[in-house]
Formats: C-alpha cells, sequence, structure tokens
DNA sequence: AATCAAGTTGAACGTCAATTCAACATATTC
DNA sequence: GAATATGTTGAATTGACGTTCAACTTGATT
C-alpha cells in the first residue's frame, strides 16, 4: 500500500485566508442585523451587508439557526463575563442595581437579545442552555443581597429577565427608560429598606 | 325619465341574514385565534374555524389588518369600560392596583392584546388610536392616588402598560406572575407609604 | 505554472401566508 | 317562482424567506 505523500500534490488542510475572512464579515453583519431587526433578520440581507452570496453563509454557518446561535453564545458570554466581575464586590445592592442595568443596557443595543432572552417558547436549545448559565450567577448575587437584608425576599433571577422585557428601547425614550428602572429597582427592594 | 320603482322586480338594500351570520362567526373566530396565536394568526385558520372560506374574510373586513383592527378595538372598549367603572372608587391606590391587575388579567387571556399594547413601532392606527383614549383613563387615575401621596411622583400612564409587557403568561406560572405583580405595585408607590 | 481541495456563487425550489377574482350560490323581493 | 343584488367560494397569484446545489473561482501547495 503506497504512502500518501508519494502522489498526492498538496496537502491544504487548514482554513483559507479568503473563508476565514468571510467568516468574519458574516459574523460582524449578523450582529448588526440580528441586533437591529430581531432575530427575524433575513439572511439575504445579511449575506448582502457581508459583501458575499447567501450560500456562503450556509456553507459557514449550516442554517440560520446556526449563525443566530454563535451570534447569541457571542452575547451571552459577555453578559457571564459582566456577571463575573460583579460576583465579589462590596455592595450586595450596588451589584443588583449593576445586573438591573446592565441588561437594560444590552437590551437596549440589541433587540435580537432582547427577544431571546424573553421568549418562553420557540427558545433555541443555545438559548435556553446559556440562560441556564446565566440565571446561576445573578441568584448568587440576589442571595446575597437578600442575606443582607436589602432585596425582597421571594426575588428569583428569572424575575429580572421578565420585568426587563417592557422597558422602552427607542432613543426618544430615555427618560420614560430611567423611569422604568426606578421602578423595578424599587420593586426589587426588601420593604425594611 | 322613469323611476326605478316601475321596473325594479326588488330593492335589497340591507344586508342579507345569512351574512349577519357570517360576520359574527368570523369575529368570534378571530378574537379566538388572535388571542391564542397573536396578531401572526393565520387568515386561513381563522376561516375554518369560522367554517366560511378566506375570501368571505376579506369581503366583510378588507385585510387582515381590518380584521384584526375590529377585534383590537374591541378588546380596547372593554379596558376602556373597566377604566371607567374605577373612576369614582373611594380608594385611589385600590383603584390603580386593579388598573394592574386587570391588564395583567387581559394580557394573560389574550396574546395579540398582550402584542398590540406593548409594541412601539409597527403600530397599526386603530391601535395607536385606541391608546391615546385609554392613556388618559390611566393617568386619572394615578393623578388621584398621587394627590393622596399613595403613588409614586413620576409615575405617567404608558409606564404601566410597558410594565405589563414582560409578564409571565403561562398556565405554569402562575406563581412568577403573582411575584412580578407584587414587584410592579411595590416599585410605583411612593416612598413614604 | 499546474493542480485541485476548499470556497463561492446565485438562480431555482419549497413553503407559508396574504390577497384577488371569476364563477357559482342564495336570500330577498315582487 | 322568477329575477337579481348580495354574498360565497377556493384555486391561482403574489411576495417573502430559508435552503439547496451544480457550476464556477481561487488560495495554497508543489
Amino acid at each position: 500500500m503506497m504512502t500518501d505523500d508519494l502522489k498526492s500534490p498538496k496537502k491544504p488542510s487548514a482554513q483559507r485566508s479568503d473563508a476565514q475572512q468571510n467568516h468574519g464579515r458574516i459574523m460582524a453583519a449578523a450582529k448588526a442585523r440580528f441586533a437591529s431587526d430581531g432575530p427575524s433578520a433575513a439572511m439575504d440581507a445579511i449575506a448582502r451587508d457581508a459583501g458575499v452570496a447567501v450560500g456562503t453563509l450556509y456553507h459557514h454557518f449550516g442554517s440560520k439557526e446556526g449563525l443566530l446561535n454563535l451570534v447569541i453564545q457571542e452575547h451571552f458570554q459577555v453578559v457571564t463575563d459582566f456577571l463575573a466581575s460583579l460576583q465579589d464586590s462590596a455592595d450586595p445592592w450596588w451589584a443588583v442595581e449593576q445586573v438591573v442595568r446592565g441588561m437594560a443596557k444590552r437590551q437596549i443595543k440589541d433587540r435580537a437579545f432582547k427577544t431571546m432572552i424573553h421568549q418562553h417558547s420557540n427558545l433555541i436549545e443555545t438559548t435556553s442552555q446559556a440562560k441556564r448559565g446565566i440565571d446561576p450567577a445573578i441568584q448568587a448575587l440576589i442571595d446575597r443581597a437578600q442575606a443582607a437584608g436589602l432585596v425582597r425576599p421571594d426575588l428569583r433571577a428569572g424575575d429580572l429577565s421578565a420585568l426587563l422585557a417592557g422597558l422602552p428601547i427607542g432613543d426618544d425614550q430615555a427618560e420614560q427608560r430611567e423611569r422604568y428602572l426606578l421602578i423595578v429597582l424599587q420593586g426589587i427592594k426588601s420593604e425594611n429598606a
């Protein structure tokens, strides 16, 4: 049996450079489109933004759901890192307030994130996995604040994301948005503090 | 010139009885479908439920938006009546709490209502008109409670519908839902009461 | 430069849902 | 029981979108 080396004129095993570039362009375009249009953003639109044909999206990501999965994963990673950075803060209430304001900030920037984090049915697998990873981190921060008597004893991690679903996201609604956040923050405080 | 009466063998000017019946059936089917499926409910499904062909829906309502408009109008009428019944209640805080709980109840029953009342873009004309009619009624109740020092001085009518956008609506989430409402109610109370 | 695996293309296809309309049916009037 | 305005039907049209794939390019290797 002859070895491959003798007759094979080449061995390109790694990814081609143009493919890498396209992968990056598509991810960037997808992030932007999903952020502005939500999860229903059209594949054709993403392809146009990225400067490639639709087929290339499917070559790289398999399906729309596959692409959305990766975009969502990246976003949840940011959230995860953010939550980790709060875990050892000195002021437990401040940490909880940062959770609320941090999640609010994400939603303002990203309609897909807003939709995905709240959707109870139709959840794609990655999102529900990501939520399962995030909720405990939020719950840990809540637990600390509850132990200090600063937060309602019945508050759960999932309540926060539900409460932020209605957050006004328009640029022109900054005022109402701040009022909204103050109401939520007052609502989750413990009665005696 | 001869009068029409002499040669016209008939003069059916009013609506036919079967048409009336179909109109009613379609409205009933549409209400049910929009309530369970939201505004994206399919016209074919409504037609099937009503026991007529799609064409009949268009004969009566012109378009899907036309049909949805009428359904929404009916729902907003219920809300309007409900708000009117609260205007002269003795306890201003109780009235505000009823607004919150009443709107919550509607959302649990009706996905279309939930979607339409919160959508900031893509608003069909009827919905935004209906909201313009409802907000003052809510604001009046808020004003009374604020005058009595029972509600945050900065609360506005539009804040309440925004706050209820995230309300969990599943049958299995009654517990979280009640927690959610308690948080909202605490959040809108004035600090010194 | 020659080679070819890897990558790209975009027209074509399938599905789904809104809408139209020409042929058909019937409630109502006389 | 006609006559006909009114109403109904549902197949066909249209448009939007996700997905596929056979033909075509191109980057990397020798």
